[in-house]
RNA sequence: GCCCCCAUCGUCUAGCCAGGUCCAGGACACCGCCCUUUCAAGGCGGAGAGCGCGGGUUCGAAUCCCGCUGGGGGUGCCA
């Protein structure tokens, strides 16, 4: 059986790169009918926080990330010390004494002579009588793994191809502490091998630790995974997606209202491709069936925060069903102080659904739809103030007192206002939004009109209409029309 | 410095493994037109890469080989 992992360390917010990742490495487990396993990586205990875990795991299911099996390192310490112990005796380990000074003068020597860097293997020969006594005389140790001389290791990457790294790259490097805590080549072996984890699927910045990780699964006796490596996400500049290209968290886009399923796309195509060409939407279901490491891509990608704009707006505007884009945008509008009732909502979003791309901006486009909080573009306060307008209200008010509001209802009026004040459609419209909306862009004012409780459109009107008609010389037209639009809490069937 | 990885429109990519059907296809962004009460959305059309550079191999190379250049990653008692 197929069994692969995601294994993130909990020390920050889920990075758009690892939640590449995840996915690729979650899609990989259902196209093959295997098993998908999360592993919280926390053996840094400087580093890792319960809060960051906590996080980790509401973003990856916020994603649709649902996996089969949840470990803790921190909870494998035994574990870890039994394996240590077995590469101990079987002399593929050995403790080592230096101090973190000595080393990084070592480290210092070796840049300033220009050689790179390797540890000395200085304690690799230690006698066991002076291993007895440096611990006896209570002098803190490391473990490090014993790495075989002159070694060139070799592996098939399921997206590189071949590999091969000589052990001449790396000295023997650490796998225990001296606090005693196992380091991460050294777990991620243990992990993986209890776990019969078959295909490691993660970053390509893992691939010279692969070959550290292939030695112990030999010194261990065990049989390797395969490995499959991800190439890097870039930000614009090209240089590794990081805090400084702006939002990079799941938490980041989560919250600027993009939505998981976009995302989730949008992520799949940043390096890989579809086998069929032209097609990009695909829901996860379909994403399962058709994903394939062959048809990863090797080189990096840069991350287009366009692209992933415009397909969180088909979503919107397209795949969501309406009740489940009902669901996701309410609790923007809430945080807004908007508390609109679901069916009206609803009813609204049905004709306005294609007019913004996120769940933020949504708010920001449904703003006329909901009373109490119209403020005024300075664009539109100065088309409410021309003669014009004040015509085209004063006759829509006194047409709307007559008959029913519908959209269909308003292109007659505005048509009949068009003839009678002799006007081109173009300033009737505007005198309507400006006051409708409170700006000379947006969503159309027949939807509007359409939506909208009859009562509330009138009183917008009349507001606007009153107070421009009776305009005292120390009252500026903004001043008026804000005060009078702000003291106005609700609307019936509005809130 | 050393090691490893990568290289097709501005960006994501198809094509490369099994060389000709590719004077390179799609998508985002961009430009124009149409629709229109505005911004969008939508429809139609356009511009945009001779496939990093230089050598080979071949009748023929984006596709195979070598070198160079450029970019990225790694070089920890981080993961």
């Amino acid at each position: 059986m197929v069994v692969s992992r995601f294994a993130p360390s909990p020390t920050g917010y889920l990075h758009l790169g690892n939640a590449r990742t995840a996915i690729f490495s979650y899609l990989f487990a259902r196209h093959h009918g295997g098993k998908f396993i999360l592993r919280v990586e926390d053996t840094d205990r400087e580093r890792s926080t319960q809060e960051f875990e906590q996080m980790l795991l509401q973003d990856l299911q916020w994603l649709g990330l649902e996996w089969d099996e949840f470990y803790r390192q921190s909870d494998r310490f035994d574990l870890y010390k039994e394996y240590a112990q077995k590469l101990l005796e079987s002399g593929h380990a050995y403790p080592c004494f230096c101090t973190v000074e000595e080393l990084e003068s070592e480290r210092k020597r070796a840049e300033e002579k220009g050689v790179p860097y390797r540890y000395s293997g200085k304690c690799r020969a230690l006698t066991p009588q002076q291993v007895e006594g440096y611990k006896k005389e209570g002098r803190p140790y490391t473990l490090r793994f014993r790495v075989p001389d002159g070694r060139v290791v070799v592996f098939e990457d399921l997206i590189k191809g071949h590999i091969s790294i000589s052990v001449e790259d790396f000295g023997d490097f650490v796998i225990v502490r001296s606090d005693g805590t196992p380091t991460y080549n050294f777990v991620v072996v243990v992990d993986d091998a209890t776990m019969g984890v078959t295909h490691v699927i993660r970053g390509e910045d893992h691939i010279p630790n692969t070959p550290k990780q292939i030695l112990i699964y030999e010194a261990l006796g065990l049989q390797p995974p395969r490995f499959a490596h991800l190439p890097v996400i870039l930000g614009e500049d090209r240089s590794k997606l990081s805090k400084r290209h702006g939002a990079v968290s799941v938490r980041n886009y989560r919250e600027e209202g993009y939505l998981p399923d976009a995302l989730f796309n949008y992520l799949c195509l940043l390096g890989w491709s579809p086998p069929e060409e032209g097609k990009e939407l695909f829901s996860k279901e379909e994403l399962i069936r058709l994903f394939s490491l062959e048809r990863v891509n090797s080189s990096p990608a840069v991350f287009s925060k366009e692209k992933l704009r415009w397909l969180n707006g088909v979503y919107i505007r397209e795949v969501l069903p309406l009740d489940r884009l009902v669901e996701e945008l309410l609790p923007f509008l809430e945080r807004a102080g908007y508390r609109p009732d679901k069916d009206y909502l609803r009813r609204v979003l049905q004709k306005t659904r294609d007019s913004f791309e996120t769940l933020k901006e949504g708010v920001q486009r449904l703003r006329p739809f909901f009373a109490g909080e119209l403020t005024y573009s300075e664009e539109a306060l100065k088309t409410l103030q021309t003669q014009q307008a004040t015509a085209v209200l004063s006759a829509f008010l006194h047409k709307l007192q007559q008959r029913e509001l519908s959209g269909e209802g308003v292109k007659a009026i505005a048509k009949e206002i068009q003839k009678e004040l002799g006007l081109k459609a173009k300033e009737v419209w505007h005198a309507l939004r400006a006051c409708l909306t409170g700006e000379l862009e947006g969503v159309g004012v027949d939807i509007l009109c359409e939506v909208l409780p009859k009562e509330e459109v009138l009183g917008r009107v009349e507001r606007a209409l009153s107070k421009s008609g009776h305009r005292r010389p120390a009252d500026t037209p903004q001043a008026l029309l804000c005060e009078d639009f702000h003291r106005r809490e609700d609307s019936p069937g509005l809130s």
